[in-house]
DNA sequence: CTAAAATGGTTTCAGATGTAACTTTTCACC
DNA sequence: GGTGAAAAGTTACATCTGAAACCATTTTAG
C-alpha cells in the first residue's frame, strides 16, 4: 500500500506552527480544517446520488438507513442518522412521492410509522452503496492501517468530547 | 443542522467492526462520522457568537479572516474562508449594515473592495476569539501531543484526497 | 372514566442558501 | 482608441431549512 506523495503542507515534518498565541488562524482551527474536510468529503458522495436519482442529502440518508435497518420509524430513523424530525418527515415524503419507500402504521401504537424501501428503493440503494464504500476506500487507501486505527480512535475520541462541550456549556 | 443525539459507542476499547463486506453502516462511515463531528462542534461554537452578537457562521468566518487579515477583498476572503463569494457579499453586507465592518475600494481597481474590522467590530472579535479557542483547547486536550500531531497529519492527507477525488471523478 | 400531558409526525412561516443572470469596471488585443 | 472578454460584486428567484405551532393518538393521573 503505497502513500501518494507528500504536497504543499502535508508533511509532518515541520509540525504545524501555532500562531501567535491567542490568534485565531483559520487554516488551523480545528473546527474550520474539519468543516472544509467533510463539506469536500460530502460534496464528493453527493454527487453520485444527487446527479443520478435527485436524492437530497437527507433523502439519502433515510435511505441508507432503511436499506440497513428496515422497519424503523421516523423518530428511530432521525435518531440513526443524527437529523431532526422535520428533516426527516420532509425526506420520507418525497421519498414515498417518489416511490422508493414505502410506509405503514403500527397497529399497537397508529402514530409510529414503520418504514422500508420499495422495491425500487432498494435498487437505488443497492447501486448507490457500492460508489460511497468505493469513495470513502479511495479515501482510505492513503492511510496506512495504522493510521487508520488512528482515525477511529480520534473521532471517537472527538465526538465524545465534543458532545459534552455543547451540552454542559450553556452559561 | 440540529443537534445529534446522544450514542452509544464511544469507548474505543473494542476497535470498530468492519461490518459484512459491502453494506454500509452509517456509525461507520467515515463522511458521515465526519459530518456529524463537524456539526457538532461547529454547533458548540456558533452558540458563543450567535446567542451574543446574532452573527451567522459566514458572518463570523468573515470577520474571523478579516480580524487576522484586514485588508482582503470579498474574493480573498471568499477563498480564505472557503466560501462562495455570493455568501461572502451578503456576510460583508450585513457586517457593514451592523457597523462591524468597514469597506472601501482600491483606487487602482474601484471594483476590489478593502475591507476591514471597525472598532466595533474589533471588540466583538477579541471577545469571540478567546472563546473560540478555548473551546478548540479544550476540545484537544482529550489527546496526547502524539495523537494531536497524528490529528493534524491526518487531516492534511484526507483534504489533499478528497480535493482530488472531487475534482478528478467526473465521467 | 375523563382531563391533562406526552408522543409521533406534519405543516407553516420566516429566514438562509445556491444558481444563474446582471452591472460595473478593467484588461487584452487589434 | 474601440470592442469584446474577463473579473468583482450584487441581485433575483427558487429551493431548502429550522423553530414553533399544530393535529392525531396514546398514556397518565385523579
Amino acid at each position: 500500500m503505497s502513500r501518494p506523495p507528500p504536497h504543499s503542507r502535508a508533511t509532518p515534518s515541520a509540525p504545524r506552527p501555532t500562531p501567535a498565541a491567542g490568534a485565531l488562524e483559520l487554516d488551523a482551527f480545528l473546527p474550520y480544517r474539519l468543516s472544509v474536510l467533510s463539506n469536500t468529503i460530502s460534496g464528493a458522495i453527493a454527487e453520485v446520488y444527487q446527479q443520478r436519482f435527485g436524492l437530497s442529502i437527507p433523502e439519502w440518508r433515510v435511505m441508507a438507513i432503511l436499506g440497513r435497518y428496515p422497519g424503523l420509524s421516523a423518530a428511530e430513523v432521525a435518531a440513526r442518522t443524527a437529523q431532526d424530525k422535520v428533516a426527516v418527515s420532509r425526506a420520507v415524503s418525497r421519498l414515498i412521492a417518489a416511490g422508493r419507500v414505502q410506509r405503514r402504521f403500527a397497529d399497537a401504537d397508529r402514530r409510529r410509522s414503520i418504514l422500508e424501501l420499495s422495491a425500487a428503493g432498494q435498487a437505488v440503494y443497492e447501486e448507490v452503496v457500492p460508489q460511497a464504500l468505493a469513495l470513502e476506500r479511495s479515501l482510505l487507501e492513503a492511510l496506512t492501517a495504522s493510521e487508520l486505527e488512528q482515525l477511529d480512535t480520534l473521532l471517537d475520541t472527538l465526538l465524545e468530547r465534543a458532545r459534552h462541550l455543547s451540552t454542559s456549556e450553556l452559561p
